[in-house]
RNA sequence: GCCUCCAUAGCUCAGCUGGAUAGAGCACCGGUUUUCUAAACCGUAGGUCACAGGUUCGAAUCCUGUUGGGGGUACCA
């Protein structure tokens, strides 16, 4: 629509001598209820001349139909000129550019960005929060990917601290030898058994302890389970081997059980770290920081930084005894990630719990002269709740990430079943469907909200199904797909000298047309809630056209069947690929 | 206390850098199948965009304040 901008621009300039900048010409689509396509806000230009909105909207919309050869018509609603565009412009942007087989080709940028997600602790199994995490992360990466960026996926594992002693302290105590093979339990789910028991144990020790006469915070301390499990930790961080050797057997188990779940999910990486290799590494940057005074330590010797002036507080960076705390090791793994891969932007998605960690610790790397600070970014998504309040682990009150999957997965063959389409599939096909639907309702109903509103997920309430949802979207992409099978459509340009776009068809052209520039806003917003909701409009508009059009095989006048076709094409080629940037397959049949 | 995020229909959410009468889905009510998949389509109803000011020709959108809610403010991660 550059066009129209240029045009408008010239006409100003001829008519009123006025020099504009581009920005004062606001474009926006006409309303439905008006006539026109494209259309004009010209309050911004009132100031360039001593006429009426009306008056200018009349000059600029003449002016543009006498000069500008796209421009056919207009008409002037109060502020507003509403220009119709040559039907011969929408079909050539159809024709040259949607049909065109780069349309959806990616074009490189040759800038690389490493994007952060899913960094679970090893001590219990994935949650609904984490699923979220991990969608986000996924899809983020692959928007980034479909907007020209070279891609990273790492996962930092969270296998050391005390949270892991707790599971293993426990599974010593009270897990009688129990494996994932003799119990039958996912490996990850076995060991946060553990990490429940646990807590249990030691919320009994507290009673206790509070029942001789101590006060709560006295009792939190002076526990037996929790001196046994800070005595571990000690132990890990000395390299006693048999510590070491049963965290290396209970996180193996945990392993295991993440990889299958990561499968389910279908989220991948292209490298891990693990916080066991990297927590030592932050002391460098803190030499470094001491050196460059941008840290002070204090008499107990432990070293901090002071933000005050930049409206934060005084941050500790090193502990007196010399271990390091959280942001000791993440200051020394963004160090060690950029080392690596050297990329230019450094996506995290954590969630906004942990808002003030990353503002600090991007603040640190900038002020420790970092050139690659100002290339992190941390991605903030809310948390999800239940009704009953926030999940935790320790007291089971969480949705669990296989139990969801598997109840999602159920709910689709159900509702499969009923509808009774795919009867001839033989049963793998059925099971690959069944959670190709399962996994899109739960994938669309994560991603379709802005990151970061928290999210409200009742257990009672199951994912819709209908509507704005994954299956809605995938059922769309099976009946194209069907009606393409079935029309024995072949990939060829209409004689588009005889084609009228019908006003559905003409705003499928506009609204098809639009996806690359979707992608970019979304990649620019990190938002693939963007990507979910354009292709509610892409899948609504279609069944829209699919019903008011008459049937497209029956079709007679040869060049409006290969034309209509055409634009199924597309819309399919477009669900297809908005879908896969979020992670869920479309079905060819459902 | 201080910092930060959020508030739109009964419910779940859109609403891009301010623009025309605030949009969807679910739920409710009514209609559409001898024609390409009814997980669809069409229609009725449902709103003081939390509240109060301000900026502007124009505010759900920007600014200030108030209220309500989430999170943070740890030598946990």
């Amino acid at each position: 629509m550059n066009f129209i901008i240029a045009g408008a621009i010239k006409a100003v300039k001829e008519l009123y001598g006025q020099e504009i900048a581009e920005n004062v010409i606001n474009l926006q689509e006409t309303r439905k209820e008006f006539e026109g396509q494209v259309t004009i806000v010209v309050f911004p230009i009132v100031r360039f001349s001593k006429k009426t909105p009306e008056e200018i909207a009349k000059d600029i919309g003449s002016y543009l139909q006498q000069n500008v050869a796209e421009v056919e018509g207009f008409n002037v609603v109060k502020g507003f000129l509403n220009l119709v565009i040559a039907e011969s412009y929408w079909i050539d942007l159809f024709n040259n550019t949607l049909l065109q087989p780069d349309f959806l080709a990616v074009k490189s940028r040759g800038e690389k960005v490493m994007v952060e997600y899913s960094s679970p602790n090893t001590n219990k199994p994935l949650h609904l929060g984490h699923v979220r995490n991990n969608l986000l992360g996924y899809s983020v990466a692959e928007l980034l990917k479909a907007d020209g960026y070279d891609v990273v996926k790492v996962n930092l594992v969270n296998d050391r601290g005390i949270h892991i002693c707790k599971s293993m302290l426990a599974w010593q105590k009270w897990g009688n030898n129990e494996t994932p093979e003799s119990s039958g339990l996912k490996g990850d789910h076995l060991v946060g058994k553990y990490y429940v028991v646990f807590d249990k144990e030691y919320k009994k020790e507290i009673d206790a302890l509070k029942a001789e006469g101590q006060t709560e915070d006295e009792a939190k301390k002076n526990a037996p389970l929790i001196k046994a499990a800070q005595q571990m930790l000690l132990q890990w961080e000395q390299g006693d081997a048999e510590v070491v050797s049963l965290w290396k057997k209970m996180n193996g188990w945990v392993y295991a059980g993440f990889d299958v779940t990561y499968k389910k999910l279908g989220v991948d990486f292209d490298k891990y770290y693990y916080e066991s290799n990297t927590y030592l590494l932050g002391k460098d940057t803190v030499e470094e920081g001491l050196a460059k005074g941008v840290f002070f330590k204090k008499e107990d010797g432990s070293v901090w930084i002071d933000l005050t002036t930049d409206g934060l507080d005084q941050k500790l960076v090193l502990r007196a005894d010399g271990t390091s705390v959280y942001i000791t090791q993440d200051l020394g793994t963004a160090q060690m990630k950029y080392d690596d891969f050297g990329m230019d932007k450094s996506i995290y998605v954590v969630g906004n719990e942990q808002d003030y960690h990353f503002k600090v610790l991007f603040l640190i790397l900038e002020k420790l002269g970092k050139s690659w600070a100002k290339g992190l970014y941390h991605l903030s998504y809310g948390m999800v709740d239940l009704p009953s309040g926030k999940m935790k682990s320790r007291e089971g009150t969480v949705v669990d990430a296989d139990d969801l999957v598997a109840e999602m997965v159920a709910t689709a063959k159900q509702k499969t079943e009923e509808l009774g389409k795919i009867n001839d599939f033989s049963d793998a096909e059925k099971e690959e469907l069944y959670a190709t639907i399962g996994l899109g309702a739960l994938k669309y109903f994560l991603l379709k909200v802005e990151p970061k509103k928290r999210l409200l997920f009742d257990p009672a309430e199951s994912i819709d199904f209908q509507g704005n949802t994954g299956p809605f979207i995938q059922y769309t992409h099976a009946r194209i797909k069907s009606l393409l099978s079935k029309a024995n459509y072949q990939f060829a340009p209409a004689d588009y000298s005889k084609i009228k776009l019908s006003p559905t068809e003409l705003e499928m052209v506009m609204l098809l047309a639009k996806y690359p520039t979707e992608i970019t806003e979304a990649a620019k917003a990190y938002s693939p809630a963007f990507i979910a909701n354009y292709l509610y409009e892409v899948a609504k508009l279609f069944n829209k056209f699919y019903h008011e059009v008459p049937p497209i095989i029956k079709e007679e006048d040869v060049a409006v069947k290969q034309h209509r076709l055409n634009i199924c094409k597309i819309a399919a080629d477009v669900i297809k690929s908005g879908m896969n940037i979020l992670g869920i397959h479309v079905p060819e049949r459902m």
